[in-house]
DNA sequence: ATATATTTGTTATTGATTCTCATTATCAAT
DNA sequence: ATTGATAATGAGAATCAATAACAAATATAT
């Protein structure tokens, strides 16, 4: 059983600062600026211990595990040509109705495609 | 402008014997099959090339890209406990109208949460 | 306070992807 | 067929977030 110890309650505090979509590394810097001994693997661990519980939600976003402390339905599309990323919300999950057996604790879009720009510039890359 | 050439050549054909979803690892082994020569930074960089085309749909799972020679709309939820991934199918996307400004090639809806066997467990790892 | 199981920090690894760069190949125009 | 400009290649190194290993330090029940 999760003990708790005195790194743990500095990074939970400092977990609590953010806002909006953070990363683990993100987090650790701001943990450093109060106990500079804290190693990135802790924070990783506590993390992991507590995504998932309502205090903490991760998705992966580009390849990297993001965390944010509320419930989001961030999405985005991404360019498969440029890379750029263009976030959006969606509102209502009843596309999901009946499709998933537990409790969601977020979902995320992800559409990918051939932005505006990139279709002007070269028909989609499809030549 | 891309210059056609023997590798490519042979990665496009390799590429097409795929029926499912495939990682460029998976495809530079079959590659290597018939010319052992050929590096990975070339399946990568043809993979890259030729995303976005009618001919390659590409998307992350878990962290690594995947990729498909049929658009898909394969979604997945995972639990952020144990891990385990359950996949399913949305067949509308209405719900986007709207919201892009593009070429959709694809999209996936990726839901995380904490699965009927890890809540019956312990009720969702919350406490 | 003692025992023991968990946690920590350091350091080393992993693993997919991207980069580097000298060499080679493509292709349009001679 | 030859050339020249430039894109493509292969081998290996680099990247970078995330994990694993492990000895030392700590927390909690007794």
């Amino acid at each position: 059983m999760a003990r708790m110890t005195k790194q743990k309650r500095i990074i939970a505090e400092e977990l609590d600062t953010f806002n909006t979509f953070f990363s683990a590394d993100e987090l650790h810097d701001r943990v450093r600026e109060r106990d500079p001994g804290v190693g990135k693997a802790t924070v990783y661990r506590y993390l992991k211990e507590i995504r998932g519980s309502h205090h903490l939600h991760s998705y992966h976003c580009n390849r990297r595990i993001v965390y944010s402390r509320e419930q989001s339905n961030h999405s985005h599309f991404t360019c498969q040509k440029c890379g750029r990323v263009i976030h959006f919300e969606v509102d209502s999950i009843d596309f999901l109705a009946g499709k998933i057996k537990g409790n969601i604790c977020h979902f995320q879009i992800d559409v990918s495609g051939i932005c505006d720009e990139c279709l002007a510039r070269n028909g989609g890359g499809d030549e």
